[in-house]
DNA sequence: AATACAACGGCTTATGAGTCACATAGAAGT
DNA sequence: ACTTCTATGTGACTCATAAGCCGTTGTATT
């Protein structure tokens, strides 16, 4: 049953759009080196509800995943400009 | 008067997320040669609420856009890959 | 053990999702 | 010219759920 997790976590093909957008946070996020909470009080939402986003449990409307996107000084065809998001 | 209504609707830079969403739905859509009804069929919402999300009033959830999407035969990589999208 | 970061459960309120009747406009047919 | 059909848009409404915010807990790191 961790084998099960396993895949979920990684075999991004089969996940939720939620939690691919929140992967796709938190991967960028990283690269950037900053917490959750610095994250979320440039995109001005609660440090909560941050981590609801990148566990997968939130389902954004679109005008608050572009304060994340900008947050992370990028834009939306950069943001899913990954094979998360594609069908291939 | 009729000027900045010109401006508002072909200046994408300046646009509304949900408009340049709609917009971006409406231009595919039409790519597409399908009506928003058909189209509302596919993604499983009211030919009402498609109205709703192409005259940009509505603010959709990544997973009711998700349906949109796929209904439109593409994925959210080439969704977004779109000059209305990208700071540049 | 103190500090920083991340996650969870639960709650309120603001708004999205879904649907309706009705209106408008343009084509197509008669 | 006047119906009829097709496509689209609007306002108003209900119900579901997203947005936002607590307090608390867990878990490394120093």
């Amino acid at each position: 049953m961790t084998i099960d997790l396993f895949l979920v976590e990684t075999n991004f093909k089969y996940m939720d759009i939620n939690q691919k957008i929140g992967e796709r946070i938190r991967e960028l996020r990283k690269e950037k080196n900053i917490s959750q909470e610095a994250l979320a009080n440039i995109a001005e939402v609660d440090r909560t509800y941050m981590t609801g986003v990148e566990t997968g449990k939130r389902n954004v409307t679109v005008k608050v995943l572009e304060r994340i996107v900008y947050a992370l000084d990028i834009d939306f065809t950069i943001f899913f400009d990954d094979n998360k998001f594609s069908r291939k």
